[in-house]
DNA sequence: TTTAATTAAGACAATTATTATCCTATTTTA
DNA sequence: TAAAATAGGATAATAATTGTCTTAATTAAA
């Protein structure tokens, strides 16, 4: 139901390095302005890296920047990275865990919710966020 | 993001209950149809007793049967009973959680997601989900 | 070429949430 | 009074999340 603290965190940290535009910045400088547990972050920015959301570079005067325009990069797009698929019951992610999804009037449900808030969460992206208003 | 096991078993027997119309049945009954652990079930059936979803009575010849009309239980009903409120980030539950929530311009959006999600499952009640279409 | 600063990777510990069971008490009807 | 049911509470087992630490690799500058 809920996005997890580690999602929240991704997010934060793509939303300091949007307003950061090309600019590198270090593990330590987001951690301390985005109130993010530093060694955690390094964690979450690996796998932002690994999802093609950030890039890294290594040594001195290396850190992190992102790797597409904000405009390209939405809420969805974070969540899918940290957290895997939007759906809000397992079914709706993968049917074969149930032996009732053949049949289940629920499950359809689950199945359209996940296309709805994946529709919403898809148009946020970190250009509209760094636009505060 | 998700809904437990539990809030799903809830939802399961729930279902179960609304076929059976008026009818009393007993916890190992809807354990065995509907899958659920049994001593599971019957702390969920407690908590929906307590959110007034379900009424219960004791002894021989007792049981659980519905305490309202299928058209008047609906999915966000079930999952606010277990879960407690559908927001898909702390802050849109409690926005003092975060000390960002006043300037966050992240934090709007969880709460308009709330609101979309919870008007999607308050449209689904236990009426609709019985009538198999 | 050495050093300092930085990320990468993996192991692991701590905490919290979820799932599940069990035992005893209470209620109710036959 | 006995049997059949739920109520409530304690607690165990498992899994997920959060967080830390250590070592290796990379890079730029001194
Ligand atoms: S019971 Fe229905 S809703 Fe629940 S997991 Fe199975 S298919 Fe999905
Ligand atoms: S940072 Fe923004 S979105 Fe995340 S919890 Fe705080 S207010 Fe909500």
């Amino acid at each position: 139901m809920q996005i997890t603290r580690q999602t929240d965190y991704a997010i934060r940290c793509v939303l300091y390095l949007s307003r950061m535009r090309e600019r590198v910045v270090v593990v330590d400088d987001i951690a301390v302005i985005m109130d993010i547990p530093k060694s955690f972050l390094a964690k979450i920015l690996q796998r932002l890296t690994k999802a093609g959301i950030v890039k890294s570079s290594r040594g001195i005067k290396g850190g992190f920047q992102l790797a597409k325009n904000p405009r390209q990069i939405s809420l969805l797009d974070i969540i899918e990275a940290i957290q895997g698929p939007a759906g809000m019951n397992r079914c709706a992610i993968n049917k074969d865990i149930c032996r009732f999804s053949k049949t289940c009037t629920v499950h359809p449900v689950w199945v359209e919710l996940r296309q709805k808030v994946e529709q919403h969460l898809k148009k946020v992206t970190f250009q509209k966020l760094i636009k505060l208003k």
